[in-house]
DNA sequence: TGAAAATACTTAGATATAAAAGCATTTGGC
DNA sequence: GCCAAATGCTTTTATATCTAAGTATTTTCA
């Protein structure tokens, strides 16, 4: 699995580093993106955790009883997406979903203990990853980097109004 | 749609002027790319073109007759994604499938005239978000972007050796 | 030349994500 | 206090993607 895992983002890297398409910068950026979130994905899955359920563990570790919708706004998911990973992980036992003063229209959420208990397994990996990724990177270009992309992403986000 | 695609971006972007996770850079790349990615497919499917299909148009337009294999390695995707996608551009009359000089394992992928005719009407789209992603971006910025990028490509692609 | 290894495609099943539409509940204004 | 509007959750359906395993074909080499 490291092997065939090595293999694909060796494949990723060759590809960029030969030819260089007309939308090179957007492709890029979803290559880096795939790319850090299988190197996660890897290792939370030797926890039994999934990609998706971490999103929200993450949220869940600052602020327990939030509601669904707000859970959703947090993680810039939308609803659907969170309905169906907090269904899982209340299977999983990672969470609990309540209904508070009699409101039934309302779901806060909130970990279990088990749930808890994973920050701090997972965190670590997570800050590893990180580590890694940005090893021997200037943090001036780190912060261009950062000021850039969240540019593009406010910049596409009022041209889509 | 168009109203609740903005909402959405507006909510990426809220939310990455508020707070700073642990994660950040990660979470901030991926995120540029699903909304990149939603600003094209937005477009495309104003042409019944998912951005699946889009990813191997963009390689045939410059290469017709690649097996399967090879455009999956182009494309940087598995091989079954590559199966799907070329099975629905066979159904949708984008591009055919054949076998070559008796040689019955590998199929090459050719447009139809209507894939390669496309050209001029998709192309155009992504270099129009392009441009509208990195308005008001430094060229600078974008040349050490890019270079950041490719070096956590680069250096995740070592550590999952 | 015939069996083992490598290759290429395919199938099956899983995760991550979204749009659209439906249902139930709460809220706000008359 | 009641009804319309807003809100919040759920269901359905679709796309994009992967891993793992299966099948068929070609290649290699003893």
């Amino acid at each position: 699995m490291a092997r065939s895992n090595h293999q694909e983002t060796q494949t990723v890297l060759r590809h960029w580093q030969e030819d260089v398409p007309d939308d090179r910068l957007a492709h890029l950026i979803r290559d880096a993106g795939r790319v850090l979130t299988k190197s996660l994905q890897t290792r939370l899955s030797e926890h039994s955790v999934s990609f998706g359920h971490w999103s929200f563990l993450r949220i869940l570790w600052v602020t327990e009883g939030l509601t669904q919708r707000e859970l959703s706004e947090e993680a810039g998911l939308m609803e659907p997406t969170t309905f169906t990973a907090l269904k899982a992980m209340e299977a999983n036992g990672l969470i609990e979903r309540r209904q508070l003063n009699g409101n039934r229209k309302n779901i806060h959420i909130y970990l279990t203990q088990r749930g808890r208990d994973l920050k701090k397994t997972l965190v670590p990996l997570a800050e590893e990853i990180n580590e890694i990724a940005v090893k021997g990177v200037d943090d001036d270009d780190l912060q261009v980097t950062r000021r850039t992309l969240l540019k593009i992403i406010s910049n596409l986000a009022n041209a889509n109004e």
